[in-house]
DNA sequence: GCAATATTTGAAATCGGTTGCAAATCCATA
DNA sequence: TATGGATTTGCAACCGATTTCAAATATTGC
């Protein structure tokens, strides 16, 4: 049962070289393929590293070539779907090409996220993925960004979001497509009077989606009340206390777009129980596509962001960045929009 | 942007010392606090240290002492919220004694997971929590038994499952006691028929939860019924597949035990199509207890295993373990029960 | 003020790999 | 068979820490 006593001591790249009778590097260049070998010798030492199925200490090889072939990818909270399948994606694709990842959550605290950027360069990761912008927390304040611009002079960074006034690589939603989608679906559908509900208009992010929002229903023609905004966090309850505010007046909207499938599903509960139907009365849509649009009834039309194109972007341009090779600074990948049983045709249903 | 070319090169133990006249060790000492150093001195290397914002080399560090002070956790897939939750508990618990946490998944490939046990060997983990035996993945295949054999033979293995054959540390939730709460839940509420819906019964701990219920049934003098039982995968559609089942036959079951939340989600969602209430009509209930209970309507009445004392024990056996204190082989959780709406007194309604 | 003891300190070895350089071995050609 | 160039190989230094051991310095008691 190991208990971290007894035979604890690894094989060693130096035990295989005595037991083949050759040096340490002839193994080692056998072990990195990086010049040749007398094929006898090859042989003998590959049965030796197959006998005892050997594997080079990572942290000695880390040290040693100074590429550590591991990168650092820092979220807000795994439990998020969001995060999940992106960090997977990323997973995936660090792996294909001999990557590690790392994987640090901040669980929205920036201090924490602070300290785990010191904790990353000690792990002497060769670039940080750092996926953002997407949750309550509003990391911009002054310390993060100090810290922030401190490793990014050491460390490339790349960001599915955007750090103030710190250089990095972006790869990013292009979000005045996502809006634009679902905007247009739901006027397509019938739809003007469209409420926003969650998210914080002090969130970059959000503020975008926002203004893009209010051009789209604008070249339609379609008048703006800002009424139907309502500001909230990014989670379920701000779907849920949303609706009873917005449904409490007295031109009730017929479309809402939540910030979030969480928020659609607090959305649509609060719509049902105060006895809407959804989508006959009133149409919902959000951002994210995770599996939770699957989870309710009905099941979510939702933006798709392609996890596994934005994941591998995300770890491709980390690796190139840390290979040295050029790599843009800015790319965007295109959402699309997956439409399910939450949206439908505008009726004269109950006003 | 750290084109990985210039500056590179970090801070080492060598630029404090020089800097503040003393030699690594010196510095060494001050950073582990492992001896006594002149105050005057102390002061002085502590100043550099944070002026530079000094971190030493993980790598490095693990290296010389041989304690890498991480552990590995190792798990089917992040992106369902079970394994996050308990992740997540894992990775504070670590975190608070100083530990991190290398997290791998594999994503229910049996190779991948075999692999993944030799790279957290290689990363020098300390011990391989494996939080296992609850997805379809029927990791009991030869090749997997063998590795983690070899593996257990260096490194000390926490599992919240069981792996045959293997010497393991095991902190497991009482599974009969979720079991009997569910089902004593059910039949206090006035039922008798219940099905079980999803799950394997060549999964060991679905068929000794099988087990378990039929013995409870039987105890209050209820019949047993073999077509109640649905046996599928573990997620949405087995619960979806399942009721058009179960609801086709003669003798309708008035609750039904699913295997986790997703299942659960797919049973309401197939007998709300199909017209019945939840749970007017139908109880329904499961195990998990992850955040999926919620976003449902109804909200499901779930088992809960208290994610983060689950993960604390196995984190806490891990590094203990690793620090070689004598710890016990075998270690219980207790579920607990939280009533949501899913499930509801039996009433004489539509058979 | 000096010996004896206690505390600080630095030199050097170590952890387990990689790699530059020079020596050793190989092969082909004259 | 000797000669030259191309391959293969091993030695030794290095990556950045920690730690043992012995030397240097400080403190104490007399």
């Amino acid at each position: 049962m190991a208990k971290n006593s007894d035979n604890d001591k690894s094989i060693t790249i130096y035990d295989i070289a005595k037991e083949a009778g050759v040096s340490p590097s002839t193994v080692s260049r056998v072990l990195t393929n990086s010049a040749n070998v007398r094929p006898e010798k090859r042989d003998r030492i590959k049965a030796l590293i197959e006998k005892y199925n050997f594997r080079p200490n990572a942290l000695a090889k880390g040290l040693s070539d100074t590429r550590s072939r591991v990168i650092g990818v820092l979220m807000a909270d795994i439990r998020n779907p969001f995060y999940a399948a992106l960090y997977v994606a990323c997973e995936n694709a660090a792996l294909a090409r001999g990557y590690r990842v790392i994987l640090c959550c901040s669980l929205g605290e920036t201090e924490r996220e602070i300290e785990q950027l010191d904790i990353l360069k000690q792990q002497s990761v060769e670039a940080i993925i750092q996926i953002g912008g997407r949750v309550d927390a509003v990391i911009t304040e002054p310390a993060y960004i100090a810290k922030a611009k401190q490793i990014a002079e050491k460390l490339p960074i790349i960001t599915s979001g955007k750090i103030d006034e710190v250089p990095c690589y972006r790869v990013v939603i292009d979000a005045n497509e996502a809006v634009r989608l679902l905007t247009e679906h739901l006027i397509e559908l019938g739809h003007e009077r469209i409420a926003l509900v969650g998210g914080r208009l002090d969130v970059i992010s959000t503020y975008e989606k926002y203004m893009t929002f209010c051009k789209i229903l604008k070249n339609h023609g379609i008048p703006i009340n800002k009424r139907y905004v309502y500001e909230g966090r990014y989670d379920y309850d701000a779907g849920y206390e949303g609706v009873k505010e917005l449904m409490a007046m007295r031109e009730k909207p017929t479309a809402i777009i939540a910030i979030n499938d969480f928020c659609a599903a607090g959305v649509i509960r609060r719509l049902i129980e105060e006895g809407y139907r959804v989508p006959e009365d009133v149409s919902v849509v959000s951002y994210d596509n995770t599996y939770i649009t699957n989870l309710t009834f009905p099941k979510i039309t939702s933006i798709d962001y392609d996890y596994d194109t934005l994941g591998k972007m995300l770890a491709d341009t980390a690796i190139d960045v840390a290979n040295g090779e050029s790599v843009p600074t800015f790319r965007r990948v295109m959402p699309s929009l997956v439409v399910r049983e939450s949206s439908a045709r505008r009726n004269g249903g109950k006003t």
